[in-house]
DNA sequence: GATAAGATCATCT
DNA sequence: GATGATCTTATCA
């Protein structure tokens, strides 16, 4: 599977939180590694941005987000959760996208995208913090530059055919002002059949 | 099924 | 000292 490049992510946020979708999350921890196709994001867009961390200017747990697209911002909220995001556009400006919901694969290497627990088949992992808790990301990776990283990285993966990109308002913002109604949350529709999908 | 409350701490005011 | 880019559990219906 091929690499995501700095290239990828030195673009427009949200064309980058669009493409995101169907491509892969890959965790190695030694020998043990954890693949999942991603299925749910979000994008935090500029310091104007009063969603984004990033909206108060840089500060130590923010700065990654001026930084080089493709390094991993991470943060813990509600005391207890970790979030992982990836930075995009170019240095000296504040965006990143926020990975929410995930599908891990099952052995038999096919995948259904929503609603089975079937470990057999993959299973849903929905919601950042359940993404990060499952892949075992916490603040040790914060920084990380994805694409050298032996670590963590993100691989190519593609829509199927009836597939569509859906888009909604940003989970958990509402003090972010006119900012909070921007429709900057895609994730894959949920098919209307039942089809089970090769990758 | 839906809604509400509690957990728990780094960061910022 | 207040506040979350959240999730789980409890308590309803």
């Amino acid at each position: 599977m091929a690499r995501l490049r700095r290239s990828f992510f030195n673009r427009p946020t949200v064309t980058v939180a669009r493409q995101l979708l169907g491509c892969y999350l890959v965790r190695r921890m030694g020998n043990r590694v954890i693949r999942v196709r991603i299925i749910e994001t979000e994008a935090y867009v500029g310091p104007k941005d009063k969603a984004s961390h990033a909206s108060r200017g840089s500060t130590p747990r923010t700065q990654v987000m001026f930084g080089k697209a493709g390094c991993l911002y991470i943060y813990l909220v509600y005391g207890m959760y970790y979030c992982l995001n990836v930075v995009t556009e170019r240095e000296g400006y504040p965006a990143a996208v926020l990975i929410r919901s995930s599908v891990k694969l099952g052995p038999s290497s096919f995948f259904v995208p929503y609603g089975t627990k079937n470990e057999q088949n993959g299973f849903e992992i929905s919601g950042p913090g359940r993404v990060c808790r499952a892949l075992k990301i916490d603040k040790r990776l914060h920084g990380e530059d994805s694409v050298v990283s032996r670590q963590l990285w993100f691989e190519k993966g593609k829509l199927s055919q009836n597939e569509k990109i859906m888009t909604g308002k940003r989970i958990g913002i509402p003090y972010a002002g006119r900012w909070q109604h921007k429709r900057w949350r895609f994730y894959i529709k949920k098919p209307s059949d039942r089809t089970i999908h090769w990758v």
